[in-house]
DNA sequence: CCGGCTATCGGAAACGTTTACGTAAATAAA
DNA sequence: TTTATTTACGTAAACGTTTCCGATAGCCGG
């Protein structure tokens, strides 16, 4: 059976391929019984309009690109729930792209994208991604971006985060209040937005308990989980005095639980632990994990959500402003004082 | 800046629209040189074809849909690591849709797929889904579809899984070694393949060991993971004899752990428990989950690579077969002995 | 010198829509 | 009555590619 087009349904029907189309469009420039008439006809065929020549013609996809790491880290799992949901409503398809946190790929991604594919883009940058130019050519490809999670303030458009830097703060509070003497920070690149803003709220936290900043108590993880544990364990070892550790992402703490294991450290006793993570099994962990939770689902669907409008809008180059979603503290045994 | 197309170099270089596009093809219908002039341009003018046209004249969108039921699954999410892996290898792209186990959304998708978005179809069936007509009808559409992890057999297409029923058999087998005497099951939807089979094995593990089968021990979990925990609270009330739970998906495992924390159970010493489970983080539940884990990536790698090739060849409706991937028992504390 | 061949290119149709424009009839305004 | 205006439809151009036919020129064998 071959596809049924809009020539098939006019021949059919005795109508011009104008007509239908703009049938189906509900055009007022047709009346009603031809409307129903045509419509009648495209459902008994299951007519399905191409894609392809209406996004050439009308030069827009109704596709949104979303271009992340990783799709393995549950926080962008949950963003993309968020994404399709926003994306579905407004009757926007999904398209997926990983970069594995290499520039290379994001560049080559994003220089394809400009191809017309898609008419927006939601972009977390990955760690690996110094130069921005592939990103700047994105407005004069008249394509909106949106930044979510990992942003890069010198592109001026649409950020969506979390509230990095007053997490990072509390999180580091916390430990202070529970009593911890020296705490480590581990984190991710410190170039990506995220890790420097996280970084910056442990800093004046310890700041404004009159808390000293150590140097050597800062480590940055790299991509390769295996040489993460090595990584902690070095540094535990190295420095015993640590008794608490701020995780700014989520395979670092659970690298720290491992790291503890092999060491035979005790969690809350000999070291706390609070890290970011989206996981629900963390209630689970031996001890529970405290975690500083994100709301990823809504950064998502926020981010898409102002895509979206300029899309709509046809607002190639949207205001610079920042959303911020605030993260949660969730307390729970990995930080108890007894 | 406006965007640069065929017209646009060809003015530029002198030649027509056809050699040009001849050109960037590679084509040995013209000169090496003016391949040459024209790759240069391209380059410098940072040009990027129009997907839309492109797929319209050649009828292909160099595109594939991937639809499941959700994201945030683990699975899932590592499965889509690996088809994006296939995909890009292959110079395809991604569209991701969810279903969330609604029968109805699942039938739009599909019916929506058909006006030639996609070139062909990857798709793990929703928990909703008894009818199938709306798969059916993509062979008529000349779409091919490819079924990976949750299947229906009524459709003759390839379908890559993991092996349900000896996973089944083998989790249900090393409780029953581990001195379990009431092994209750709980799974989702049991008119899904993966429900089936690996129900299949739990009954035929309890038969070769000579245990009777007690359909009370059985328990279907619903979408609500709320729900779950209530319902398998229940179960545990009311049949106190039970002394070993195979949770055949990673939510019902979980949901295991929550209601034994809520009642008092003791694992692995009250209750065993296996459950499938591709969280690495299970080894730092307390205690340590034994788990079945799947080869989700390479299934997803698989399913993909398998799609891709029927696509190329253009054989819209492919041979019916099973591609199966062995799962892997890992043995944890959740199922220790002592 | 002629016919056939190859190499290299251009013209134009086609993919299926959308839409600017035209047109005929019907209706309203004068 | 005549003249606008509206209604309902058709014609055809356009979107940017790809590709089917040529067409021209050069070359070679006869």
């Amino acid at each position: 059976m071959k596809n049924v087009n809009l020539k098939h349904l006019a021949e059919e029907l005795g109508l011009s391929i104008a007509t239908v189309s703009r049938a189906l469009q509900d055009s007022h420039e047709v009346s009603a019984a031809t409307k129903e008439r045509v419509r009648a006809l495209a459902a008994e065929l299951r007519y399905e309009p191409n894609a392809y020549a209406s996004s050439l013609r009308r030069n827009q996809s109704k596709t949104i690109g979303v271009v992340i790491p990783k799709v393995t880290n549950h926080f962008f799992a949950l963003a993309i729930n968020g994404i399709e949901e926003a994306a579905r409503q407004s009757g926007y398809h999904v398209l997926i792209y990983l970069t594995h946190d290499d520039y290379a790929r994001e560049a080559a991604i994003i220089q394809h994208l400009k191809g017309g594919r898609v008419d927006g883009i939601l972009l977390s940058v990955a760690s690996g991604t110094e130069d921005i130019a592939h990103l700047e050519s994105l407005q004069d490809a008249n394509i909106p971006l949106v930044f979510f999670d990992r942003v890069r303030t010198e592109i001026a458009t649409a950020r969506v985060t979390t509230n990095d830097y007053e997490s990072g703060y509390r999180a580091t509070e916390h430990l202070l209040e529970a009593g911890c003497q020296h705490i480590a920070h581990l984190l991710i690149s410190n170039s990506l937005s995220i890790g420097h803003n996280r970084h910056q709220g442990y800093l004046d936290a310890l700041a404004a308990h009159g808390r000293p900043y150590d140097p050597d108590l800062v480590l940055a993880g790299t991509i390769d989980n295996q040489r993460n544990v090595q990584l902690i364990e070095e540094l535990l070892r190295s420095r015993p005095d640590i008794d608490g550790i701020f995780a700014s992402v989520e395979r670092l703490a659970v690298g720290t639980y491992h790291a503890c294991q092999q060491l035979g450290r005790r969690i809350p006793e000999d070291i706390k632990i609070v890290g970011f993570s989206n996981l629900e099994s963390v209630s689970l962990f031996d001890p529970p994990l405290t975690t500083i939770t994100q709301p990823a689902h809504d950064i998502g669907y926020e981010a898409a959500r102002i895509l979206l409008q300029a899309v709509e809008k046809k607002r190639a180059v949207l205001p610079s402003q920042s959303v911020v979603l605030d993260s949660e503290l969730v307390q729970r045994r990995s930080t108890a004082t007894e």
